[in-house]
DNA sequence: TCTGGGGTCCTAGGACCC
DNA sequence: TCTGGGGTCCTAGGACCC
């Protein structure tokens, strides 16, 4: 296939996170709403349109966010399972169309249909629309989607087609829009390849195009460097495929107030582990390397890892690992993050190689393993969470205080609802499924649909 | 009240083997 | 009384992505 006829299109889910809030809590469209960790240290996952006319965006201290927002903010912790289901389902849609697709994350994907090749671009236009059309009809999401002649130029095309459209960069238009690009916008510049290249005066795409190999290689590295050098010439063979199944599995934990002994951090490992390991044994591998992250109060990370002989997915075995690896606070400075990370995947079938030595390491875990309950109790009821109701059905706490709570009861089919306030320790509200809020009334119809992915 | 959580990939040094 | 060179695995740190 003649090369220069390749389309290949990048599909982008609108502020995803926030775009599920209001379809699932219709009472929220049309209003700024913030997703994202409540406590200090939170920041921003996800704003809405609303919310980013007041300049809160993705990554941004939650604070932060809110005082810009100001009183109209709507905070709400993340529904990881919602966005988990809705994310299959934008995608499943996509994949009827087109069937080979390499997703990026929950709300982005690459694909490059067949029937595509050779089209002019109108017709790429056309088919984008239709994709765009059947993704809201079927998920009640907005997707925005950007086409052009390689991986860069889909991605560049998809900001730009940003808030619902479509864009399409056609072959004569390809070196004007890349020529004059902030050198940050291609992807795999970040603040400190932005900041060298700065030093040196390359402002530009263009002006990072026009150096030669060898000089993009001594400023950005013998392997990054030319890559990138092509693709700032606009040239990007890279084909699109499926991704290959993950290579590490971790769960990681800001902590509310740095931690500055080793039985803090000893106590916080239990947890931590335990999420990751329940990740691992849904994916069904073992993991032969165990990885422990601490970042320090000035963001600086420590990281320590060590390999068994075999991959296990005994959780003794891996939570010792994990708290045989810590450092102590004393030596190395208080700790605001401690992440456990599982790596070196691979099928555990067989029985382990050296038995002797599970069983010691087994019953070392064991040993140490903190007091049952790690999970911290929850206190009453939180803003966000999805609750039940005999009479009024599925809804979201709104407020609560003073021994009240007040609850909208509405779902992405409902419309807005209504609201009612209860006693806290009112025994017919009974805490829901929150993906129940994609589907009721018709939640029974979910028959094979799993929630956790 | 600064800066989450989940990933991928690259670099570089040392151990170890042939 | 000189100190190769390639390959693989492991470890630690860091850039970058959403």
């Amino acid at each position: 296939m003649d090369s220069s006829a390749r389309w290949v299109l990048h599909l982008d889910m609108d502020a995803f996170f926030a775009s599920v809030e209001q379809l699932t809590r219709p009472t929220l469209r049309g209003r700024p709403v913030l997703v994202g960790g409540l406590g200090g240290r939170g920041v921003v996952a996800g704003a809405s349109y609303e919310a980013r006319v007041y300049g809160a965006h993705s990554a941004m201290p939650m604070h932060q966010a809110r005082r810009q927002v100001g009183v109209g903010a709507v905070v709400l912790p993340p529904r990881g399972a919602v966005y988990s289901v809705a994310s299959r389902r934008v995608f499943d849609t996509i994949r009827a169309v087109v069937p080979v697709l390499e997703q990026l994350s929950f709300d982005e994907a690459f694909g490059e249909p067949v029937e595509l090749a050779g089209a002019d671009g109108d017709d790429v236009e056309q088919f984008c629309e239709r994709l765009r059309r059947r993704v809201l009809d079927e998920t009640g999401l907005i997707a925005s989607v950007g086409a052009g002649s390689g991986k860069q130029i889909a991605k560049i095309a998809s900001g730009l087609a940003k808030p619902d459209g479509v864009r399409v960069v056609r072959r004569s238009e390809e070196r004007t829009l890349l020529d004059g690009l902030p050198v940050r916008k291609l992807w795999g510049i970040g603040p400190v390849a932005e900041e060298k290249l700065h030093r040196l005066g390359i402002e530009t795409v263009g002006e990072l195009a026009a150096l030669d190999d060898t000089e993009v290689a001594s400023i950005l590295g013998a392997t990054i460097g030319p890559a990138l050098h092509r693709l700032a010439q606009g040239i990007d063979d890279r084909p699109v495929a499926e991704r290959a199944e993950a290579k590490q599995i971790s769960a990681e934990s800001t902590f509310a107030a740095d931690l500055t002994t080793l039985a803090q951090l000893i106590e916080a490992t239990g947890p931590i582990a335990e999420h990751a390991h329940r990740r691992l044994q849904r994916d069904g591998r073992g993991a032969r390397t165990v990885t422990v992250k601490l970042k320090k109060a000035d963001m600086s990370t420590l990281t320590r890892s060590a390999t068994l002989p075999y991959a296990t997915a005994d959780a003794a075995t891996l939570g010792a690992t994990a708290r045989r690896l810590l450092l102590d606070p004393i030596d190395v400075g208080p700790i605001r993050l401690l992440g456990v990370g599982f790596s070196g995947l691979s099928d555990v079938r067989q029985e382990s190689l050296f038995p002797e030595l599970e069983q010691q390491q087994t019953e070392m875990g064991a040993a140490r393993a903190p007091d049952a309950a790690p999970e911290p109790q929850v206190d009453g009821w939180r803003i966000g969470d999805d609750v039940r109701h005999p009479e009024f059905g599925h809804g979201w706490v709104q407020g609560a205080g003073h021994g009240v709570m007040t609850v909208r009861f509405e779902t992405r089919s409902s419309g807005p609802g209504l609201v009612r306030n209860f006693a806290v320790d009112d025994p017919e509200v009974v805490r829901a499924d929150p993906v129940d809020s994609l589907d009721w009334p018709d939640f029974l119809d979910r028959s094979g649909d799993d929630h956790d992915q």
